[in-house]
DNA sequence: AAACAGTCCACATAGTTGGTAGGATAGGCT
DNA sequence: AGCCTATCCTACCAACTATGTGGACTGTTT
């Protein structure tokens, strides 16, 4: 399951990506449109601003503001920024692969399920963006 | 991602699914040859039999076996038993449904997109089963 | 300089995960 | 009946993660 620190991400991305080209959006209106803890969201968006996802501007006028074209931010993308692995193991994981332990991966019928299962997540996650995030008109 | 709770889970699963009508096996024999810590095993195991998926026997040649067929065991059913849901968010989940908050689910972006996951995710949970589990000869 | 708005660090608290201990319970055998 | 066996059950624990919060600091604009 997604994290809550994932779905508020979402949701401010969701808001970002509403007023994109429209300059800095304060954290605070942030935070209070879509009712995001304002600290907890802080974090969060610094966070994406680290992974060259945001872009900020401090002092009067500034706030945060998509550095990418929406269409050009695969929801994939900030699945692995902000809540890790989308596969279900380690051992079947592109981005984050650890080899598992007493676990001969040519001979696991578990780990060739799940890469199927990575497959499947991973062909909806790589062709949404972020301009999928918001509803059809 | 499945916790080592799951992954211990499907070991012992696929264990028993070996041992298919060879009578009852013992939880310290499945330790011992899958490397599982013994107590932490006896929870699992004894999970699993209250969900229907085992059966077992006391007493002087006693143990676990499975209850079922293994191929009439679907993956999708053990993950649900012992990691939870499989959808990424409670709002698109059939087995563990929970509205969320603050978010018209009717215009939830995201809401869709996790949609497509589950069912591309069940797709594969679904039909495969615990036979699956064993590498092919 | 003053107001503004993001940055950073440290902490608090709750819940989950992974694992252990020990005894209760029940079946099998002599 | 009494003993062995093996599961069943309850409780507990340490470590970690998730979810926040508080406060000081840095850089920008006017």
């Amino acid at each position: 399951m997604l994290s809550k620190k994932s779905q508020y991400a979402f949701k401010a991305l969701a808001y970002l990506t509403e007023k994109y080209q429209q300059g800095p959006v304060l954290i605070s209106e942030i935070s209070t449109k879509k009712r995001v803890p304002l600290k907890f969201l802080e974090n969060i968006l610094l966070e994406l601003k680290k992974a060259d996802i945001l872009e900020s501007k401090k002092g009067k006028g500034g706030g945060y503001y998509l550095k990418k074209d929406p269409s050009q931010v695969k929801v994939a993308a900030i699945v692995r920024i902000v809540n890790g692995p989308i596969a279900m193991l380690p051992c079947v994981s592109l981005n984050f692969y650890k080899r598992c332990d007493n676990c001969d991966e040519t001979a696991c019928g578990l780990h060739d399920i799940m890469i199927k299962v990575r497959d499947a997540t991973l062909n909806v996650l790589e062709t949404k963006t972020l301009i999928d995030l918001l509803p059809m008109k």
